[in-house]
DNA sequence: TATAGGGGTTCCATCTACTGGAAGGTCAAG
DNA sequence: CTTGACCTTCCAGTAGATGGAACCCCTATA
């Protein structure tokens, strides 16, 4: 398989492609044009990464993740230790992201919104540790 | 003022401030030695940029709010479109980490997370569209 | 056979928002 | 006079790509 098609069938830009294995996750071999030779399991491990990123999972999981998954003796213990740190991890952005969601809803809808200058959003902004 | 005592003061890192006036948010004055001279309306900015960071607005925000906040003759109803299109953001990121977390919550749940290897999390993360 | 297009290749620059570190100037205290 | 805490500038690097230039390769068609 070419490039444009692992992107297709990946879903991840040739781009990111081309990235990914420049940061050595993946190690396409070459036709004798030059040209990236994929085999699927090439493609599978970059439907694991577009996956894996879209989870938010760092470059870094990943490629422990790509380890773990290509040793077929490895404990699911392992995995589950970077995935639960993970979650705990997309916990703490969600809960990051309300309280900064409640703040500013209360300065949004604090403001009038009309054509007069006062404005309870950037008298908010201006006061230290709110 | 010297930058140590804004950084104080803002909860802003020197770094962060000398950056701040590189992408011209700010424009402190000089002292003689060379030293960046902070007034109070520059401190004011500092904190209101600090605030506003915190609320993940980005660098661009930060400057069109600065210049509304500049300007006493903004209409609220600019402001309050800003921070309106950064609410709708921030809904919009929360509803994707939950959506995140409750596929990898699914899969961190099935795993028995032991010393075997078979692991519904690395299954799961490489099938396509979960 | 020339050419047009749609692939592919490399390399370099850019983005966001900082952060780290080196090399050096300044200032107040002891 | 020296020590140490400040301050200065500049250069490089972070994550994770993305954009673009310049160029090569392959196939189809006139």
């Amino acid at each position: 398989m070419n490039i444009g098609e692992v992107a297709a069938r990946s879903g991840l830009p040739a781009k990111t492609i081309r990235y990914y294995e420049d940061i050595k996750l993946i190690r396409p071999a070459r036709d004798a044009n030059g040209y990236r030779a994929f085999s699927e399991a090439d493609l599978h491990k970059l439907t694991f990464l577009s996956r894996a990123r879209a989870l938010g999972f760092t470059i870094e999981d990943c490629r422990a993740l790509l380890a773990l998954w290509e040793d077929s003796s490895r404990a699911s213990a392992d995995v589950k230790q970077i995935a639960g740190e993970h979650l705990d991890e997309i916990d703490r952005k969600i809960a990051d992201l309300k309280s900064m969601r409640d703040t500013l809803a209360g300065l949004v809808r604090d403001c009038a919104g009309d054509g007069r200058p006062d404005c309870p959003i950037l008298t908010g902004l201006s006061k230290p540790r709110g």
